[in-house]
DNA sequence: AATGAATGAGGCTTCATTCAT
DNA sequence: CATGAATGAAGCCTCATTCAT
């Protein structure tokens, strides 16, 4: 947006180790990890976390917009899939691949956040509910459940998974398999309340 | 359980204030809700907070097990019902009625809360377990879903509403509904992976 | 002083219980154990404990009150003793023996306590002078030493023996008879510093 | 000790007005001096405070790490001088100057402290002892007394001055000259007391 | 008169953020 | 530019004191 000149070349690796950093530490501490053990994992000084990023919570608007982007370019190639069953599955799987677990509250916590990722965010939203709606012209899914539906529940593996100590690093493929058989029109029963409006 | 005489009718009355009020602040603010918030909702004082339950992490142990024995009794009741599929769907439905949106997280942290806690939540994932046996017996649950699968999953309804901005209360209704249809034999594909062992 | 009618039988009961506690309480944890726990060793409601005394100040000064009340009346009959030096002995004895230690701030915090606490403190110090005077025209003390000086010296022995961690409750009597040796006029050097005004 | 980098010029500066404004505070309000005051005191924010001593106990370690390093110092210069009664009254001279009065516990509370405290602690002990034994061989101490005796009365000085409200700075001199005076053979009385061990 | 529940000021400590070096 | 020292708001908890029961 801002044109801003590249970075100096020490300084955008300094970004990419922050980013790194940031996002495990989240990962693992949860959204209140504190700046000092982000800036420490790196191996940088406190003060270079904020010449990067004016806030915490821009650092975390900057993960949260590397994620979804990275998942729409994926989305962006799926779109015209030949078995668009096959990929709206496979997009769920790189969703939740990108398994941030808790601190993925790219859903949640929105407009929060930068308007870039308010930005790419419904560009995610977008992409997904193509991806449904072609689904459900192919009868890859059933005829009662929407975009939103899936773009509400497309974190759920993951978060399930999250309850399980030391869960092996895999498991949440078995829920979301459970999950998208749920989505499918084999044995689905009448949905006892209608969808929410899109996001 | 222990023999502490009964409260005051104040006391008593302030006390299911602030289960009341923290309920609903972690609900809102997730795990860090303040204690001063909590007993400014409650309309109490920040010390009786503390009269109540030592430790902020006492108030946490007090509401999940009052809501983990809750849910154990409407669970006991259903252990022999004539309809296993229906009454497992009950139990999840009654589960997901106690709104504890994401924060409710009485499955994780195990152990950290009181010993109590540990033991009705130990009750819990038995009751959840033989549920599930006896519905899979009857054929109303898939042959490669365990309890453990069950007990993960319990919590996701509530966890993907809550991404709904203002989501009308019962929206839950509806991604049981769909977990629940991907739990049934009816169109289950094979799952990729194998289940984690019973909590 | 304020002609306060006698007690009822209990309340006198609870408020010699309640210095007893105190005094403890504050021997054992310094002067800041807490009104909690003096009450409960007493055995009594917090809130008696304010019924009988306004505030933690006023318990500490009641029980100041107390053993300089103690004191000055063993002083009183030491006044015209036969032997002038032996009876300074065991005035001096006779405070350490109220081995209160660091709590025994009876001396310091003058002012803040009662006007009562005041006046026997001022009776005490008039007592000493009188002992050492005494003791000094009979040659048990040196000349260059005065009531001031004894007053001040006579809480060193507990002092010193409260840093002994599990010391033996006599021990404050060997550091009494060193100091009382200081004070003999037998090898006496001169002091380097005068005496301070009287207290 | 620590092969910590030097500090920067300013916050080596802060680090020596912190222990100075605590010492100074510790002294004035006992042992439980808020750590806001003590901030207040120095001209730092209350936050420095934690940046230069984790715990405020870190803080009261460094101090008497500070002090009883110090005064070793000037016991290890003594230890061979020529006239060992001299000797041990010029280190109990120099133990009083630090004029650290009834608050520094730095005899008690063993062992809560840092090792290092409880290591340069132990080493000032045995220099007492040295000290001691050497002016008891040279007739200069009585023969009945210890060097643990001598470790306790050491800070008896400051104390028994502290009690006076606005003391001249040396008073301190005339009741070490006192209790000295009790430490000589001349009219030494039998004590009535065995020493206690050696801390 | 006794009890113990309620209160809120104040204590220690953490941490995002600013700023001098 | 990078560093890490400084800051102060906020959090949890304790405790003297007040007050309803």
């Amino acid at each position: 947006m801002t044109p801003t000149r590249p970075l100096r070349a020490d300084a955008a690796r300094n970004r990419e180790l922050l980013l790194a950093a940031a996002a495990d530490e989240f990962a693992e501490r949860g959204l209140d990890a504190s700046v000092a053990d982000i800036a420490r994992r790196a191996g940088v000084g406190k003060g270079t976390v904020f010449r990067h990023f004016a806030t915490k919570d821009d650092l975390l608007a900057a993960i949260v917009l590397d994620r979804v982007e990275a998942l729409n370019a994926v989305g962006e190639r799926l779109l015209d899939a030949a078995d668009p069953g096959a990929a709206l599955l496979e997009f769920l799987t790189a969703a939740a691949h990108q398994r941030q677990q808790r601190d993925l509250s790219f859903l949640q916590e929105a407009g929060e956040l930068s308007p870039e990722v308010t930005r790419v965010r419904s560009r995610m939203f977008h992409i997904v509910r193509t991806l449904v709606d072609r689904a459900r012209e192919h009868g890859a899914v059933r005829a009662d459940v929407t975009g939103a539906d899936v773009i509400l529940l497309m974190c759920a593996p993951n978060y399930v998974a999250g309850y399980v100590p030391d869960a092996p690093p895999d498991l949440w493929r078995r829920y979301l398999a459970i999950i998208f058989d749920g989505l499918r029109p084999e044995g689905a029963h009448a949905l006892p309340h209608p969808p929410p409006p899109a996001p």
